[in-house]
DNA sequence: CGGAATCCGTGACGATACTG
DNA sequence: CAGTATCGTCACGGATTCCG
């Protein structure tokens, strides 16, 4: 299996020397591309922010699921979790400079959909409505 | 819901004149992120291919999903299915260049995963490990 | 050959309740 | 305030089978 994934991250030009690379892509496409993620990350890009802000910020985000998307970030070292021992309890996440630049990169991404929306939606529409029916 | 929403995007630089741009980045980027599509599209970078051998070439791919995906693909614009009316029958499968502008933004994406990926992992395993234990 | 249809297991996700 | 724990649902994804 690997080597034919290596194969196609050649062919996108990506240096063949690291076969692993292909799942470590994926992972973080997954990551990127999981509901809440992007939302966090760019609700996180103006400051650090605390768990219950950023639970208000984000429209229709579970505890759960922001506790969770929050760690994952923090496991990979894109956001750092800041806990004060204070009572009540404060705990901030910020962007760390690797979170900021994967930022950057997925803007990019952002910004490609927004210039392309118009067209995705009017393909979609085309495709689903095939011809229109003659009544 | 649609407020809070356009609020992130505005966060995030975009311009905030459309509130339902959020959804579709969302549903671009799940696209983007889900197993298979990242995947195909590098594959067929190269140039048209057909099911079956883009069904080879995509290790651990099912036909079912890789139909999915090709159909998602096709529905919103990004490839172009080509049937020919032959026996046996053939159908191609390209990338527009719409697809492959998103190939590059994609792209882009990829080779910062790549740059970065020793650090993840690094921060992974500190993460996951704390300190060593000691026995 | 290129799918679509069916069945089914797994786990992602949301709602709720509880804790330090 | 900042989570964890528990549960129920359901969509994702794989294997298999059937059709044009």
């Amino acid at each position: 299996m690997g080597s034919a994934l290596r194969s196609q991250l050649e062919a996108a030009g990506v240096s063949p020397e690291c076969a692993s690379t292909i799942e470590l892509v994926r992972d973080v496409l997954a990551r990127v591309g999981d509901k809440w993620t992007v939302l966090v990350v760019i609700t996180l890009a103006d400051g650090p922010l605390r768990f219950t802000t950023l639970h208000g910020r984000i429209a229709g985000v579970s505890q759960r699921m922001l506790s969770q998307t929050l760690r994952s970030l923090t496991r990979d070292g894109l956001v750092t979790r800041t806990a004060y021992a204070e009572v009540p309890p404060r705990v901030e996440y910020e962007l760390t400079p690797l979170g900021r630049s994967l930022s950057d990169s997925v803007t990019h991404v952002v910004h490609w959909v927004q210039d392309h929306q118009a067209e995705i939606v009017r393909n979609r529409q085309e495709f689903d409505g095939g011809d229109l029916p003659t009544p």
